[in-house]
DNA sequence: AAGTATTTTTAGATTAGTCTAAAAATGAAT
DNA sequence: ATTCATTTTTAGACTAATCTAAAAATACTT
């Protein structure tokens, strides 16, 4: 089995984030919209990607990943994850300029580059974003996290990762205060709308809207 | 004008190393041993680059970059020695490793993230085989070397480049002690099969055959 | 200058990936 | 259970890049 093209590399991927998403199977239609491509495409790829044994196919019923599927998208998620840590750490870009170049970087094919990449960066174990960083193995580091938004009024929390990973959401974010590592608590929550007011350690207090709660990910203290 | 296909990319890199090296237009032929393509196939792309404005071409002529083919090329060769710099300097691999990866590391498009590279690394000049860097406005910095085989009995030089790059040179010049930076003189000459004895700097005496001091890049010394 | 050898180009096919439009299968709703 | 809407698949066509084999152009040799 010599490597995947991109596009393949790509289908796991989005078939990996669906699955995730939804814990259940990758619709033809799904994959389609994750990707930006016609389900016709999608149909066509699916048949090539059975072929060689990297999903589990059956028409009209979906799609989900076969162990070697699942090997081979779990480290394009490891190598996409820590170049985002080499490109913020290390060439002081910010966390919503990564993603287009990390999307490049992940399709290099040596597995001896990621290891020495890995070290050299300290064995991260969570990206820019406060995603998890597979290691070697394929083995996710998992978190107590939850949404802001489930939090109760005097609940205090550390942002630890968000949900949505647009640039202009980060960026609202950075401008709020709001970045990975900071210290939040519930002070008001208005029924109406469902947006919280926060208050966040060394800031002033702040209201947000329900959209954004639900897009921060946060771990509980005290 | 997107950007080009991988594949464009590397018939503009072959026509550039062919061009600098024969002086002259590059061959169909000579293009399609540079890529490992057929003839056929080489002449397919021309008219297709040549439809971009990336080349000038005339049937049966040979071809040679436009300004506009130039400039993407130099650009691929800043990315290719500066990732190699960084291979080997921050990640610590060995000067016979890092082709392949520098190869496919070349084609990520983010003019950025080649100056923050360039920046991270210090604006090395000279990529770990000796070969110059072109700076940002596309300009090689140059130097008076020599071939090896060119010295005169007992003249004295440093070793700063190679003109072959196989791992299987590089590793015998490890082996031999004459990586880039060694000192190196002249001691005698074999007419017989131009073979010649060097003396090397801190290490034992050596016979090196005509085809490794002819691929051996020198600056004379005092 | 003619004829042979070499190089280059064309012609025609192939493969991966895509698309639109039409057909088939599934699911939902009465 | 039959109809209607949605989803998925097929059919057929297109583009980029490749190949082999044949034709055309150039270069070499005497």
């Amino acid at each position: 089995m010599d490597h995947l093209s991109q596009t393949e590399e790509n289908y796991l991927k989005a078939i990996f984030k669906i699955c995730e998403q939804e814990e259940k199977a990758a619709s033809t239609n799904a994959i389609a919209g994750e990707i930006n491509t016609t389900p016709a495409s999608v149909s066509d790829m699916l048949k090539r990607l059975a072929g060689k044994s990297l999903i589990h196919y059956e028409k009209h019923r979906g799609v989900t990943l076969s162990e070697n599927g699942l090997q081979i998208a779990t480290m394009l998620i490891r190598k996409h994850r820590l170049w985002e840590v080499f490109l913020v750490k290390t060439l002081n870009f910010s966390w919503d300029e990564v993603h287009e170049m990390a999307e490049q970087l992940e399709h290099v094919q040596s597995p001896e580059l990621v290891e020495r990449l890995d070290s050299f960066l300290g064995h991260p174990r969570f990206d820019p974003h406060g995603d998890p960083i597979p290691d070697a193995a394929g083995n996710f580091a998992s978190r107590k996290q939850v949404q802001l938004s489930t939090l109760a009024i005097g609940e205090k929390a550390v942002v630890v990762g968000v949900q949505e990973h647009s640039a202009v959401f980060l960026q609202y974010l950075d401008k709020m205060n709001l970045g990975l590592g900071a210290s939040v608590g519930v002070q008001e929550i208005f029924e109406f709308d469902g947006s919280l007011k926060v208050t966040i350690e060394g800031h002033q207090d702040l209201v947000i809207s329900s959209k954004v709660s639900e897009n921060l990910l946060v771990q509980k203290t005290k």
